[in-house]
DNA sequence: CATGGTAAATTGGTATTACCAATTTTACAA
DNA sequence: TTGTAAAATTGGTAATACCAATTTACCATG
């Protein structure tokens, strides 16, 4: 290797290359609206589908947004920046959402029986330490920082199976989860019962670790799991019903 | 709030998205080639410059690459952002190549548990055509034909749980094993008895997919991996006492 | 003057067609 | 068998026309 490649690029990508260069230098600012296709495509120089290409990439990218017959806007939140496509296309695809919990479920288990397993004695008096925070929020009510300890918790456990492998995995499964499940997270938690019982649950997982039982620890994950993932099931089913009840009230108005 | 918006989506983005859906359902595999534009635009019932948009947007996201006159193809790049972080772990810390194997235990164990509860009858022919496969190579001895049709089978159990996060994980991990402990499968493959000892695990583990048994398929899967990983122990401690003898012989020479 | 509605202009979305350029495949000759 | 050239394939670009949603301008009505 060594010689660099002769492919020309595309049009389309130039032109894209081109806007998107103006947007980080602020010749385009976030909400301003772009001159139209026509007129864009007479700028650079270039037939109307080739503009068209590049500005659909852009808009695929979240960079524009655009609406039929109102123009092109930049968008106004300047995007994340690269992440792996294949993560991406998991957290754009709503189906992909209930396969993430169900890999998450099975993970868990793993975890836990190999945290049970090979901690020591420091893994384990970090993971006291997580769940002694954990309780902490839970008592103040602080929920988004429980959210947070809550992950925290099941990285520690991940942590302390002493496999790279799934301690990795896990934290990439948590940064997909964390986004749509947060949402979903954030309402079911302030339910006194239900964060009741999930801190119980933590409770129940942490001692099954300590006292090296893995089986029990496994069992204890998967008890944990099915509620959390029952939860949020209804929790779903009830969204629904709010908004419809919500378009109701707005109807008959 | 509470009015769901009215506006009806671009014709490229409902095709893009059926693109993606397809990827991660596995339909379009990475590196598979892609009909080209203008059979797709027919199969799509969609103009060309619509269909061409679609695949730019796929394109910009590193879903798919395209060469002019070579054709579209699924990235093969695919899960990289998820396995280069541990390639460059595995090349300064070797050891936790046995994570990597631990982790693959524990996703083989699910995977053919939900492959047996959940797989269809396409699903089912397609594991028998690829166990078939495996049989003819393993016949003929075409070793690196056989290690092939062997990482192809395990896909397909993957394939058949119908959960896509399990299937693109699995992929990411089949490409990490190649890379790494490829060099080791190849050595163990040769030999008489352990290939035999390892088709026959296979048959098990297909039959019992096949007959829709859970926890049997679980097993299956256990034990194969309980074999395998012990084989490949084995030839690694074989490797480095050739290793250490090849060293005495170059010192003493 | 304020309001509401309608027509016109604007602008993005889609389709058709044609042709160019790079690649791959095929056929043929040495 | 190998190398080369022609042909077919396939993505890239362009031009044009028309559709559909939105915005704007204008006008009628109170």
């Amino acid at each position: 290797m060594g010689f660099g490649s002769v492919k020309q690029p595309r049009l389309s990508d130039v032109i894209m290359q081109r806007l998107e260069q103006m947007i980080l230098e602020g010749a385009l600012k976030p909400g301003q609206r772009l001159p139209p296709e026509r007129e864009l495509a007479l700028q650079f120089e270039v037939s109307r589908p080739s503009l068209r290409e590049a500005i659909q990439k852009l808009a695929a990218k979240g960079v524009v947004v655009s609406r039929q017959g109102g123009g092109t806007y930049v968008a106004e939140t300047l995007g994340d920046g690269l992440v792996d496509p294949l993560l991406e296309l998991f957290r754009t695809h709503p189906e992909a959402q209930y396969d993430l919990l169900e890999f998450r479920h099975a993970l868990e288990g793993v975890s836990a029986y190999y945290a049970a397993l090979r901690s020591t004695e420091a893994d384990r008096e970090a993971l006291r330490a997580c769940f002694e925070q954990l309780e902490r929020y839970h008592q103040q009510k602080a929920f988004d920082k429980e959210v947070a300890a809550d992950v925290e918790f099941h990285l520690a456990i991940a942590a302390a199976t002493h496999n790279i492998v799934l301690l990795h995995m896990m934290r990439a499964l948590f940064s997909l989860l964390h986004q749509h499940v947060g949402d979903n997270l954030q309402s079911i938690y302030p339910k006194r019962e239900i964060r009741g019982r999930i801190h119980e649950q933590h409770g129940v997982l942490l001692q099954a670790i300590c006292a090296g039982d893995p089986e029990r620890a496994r069992k204890a994950a998967h008890d944990h799991l099915v509620y959390v993932e029952e939860a949020l099931l209804e929790q779903g089913r009830e969204n629904t019903r709010l908004e419809r009840a919500l378009r109701r009230a707005d109807l008959s108005r």
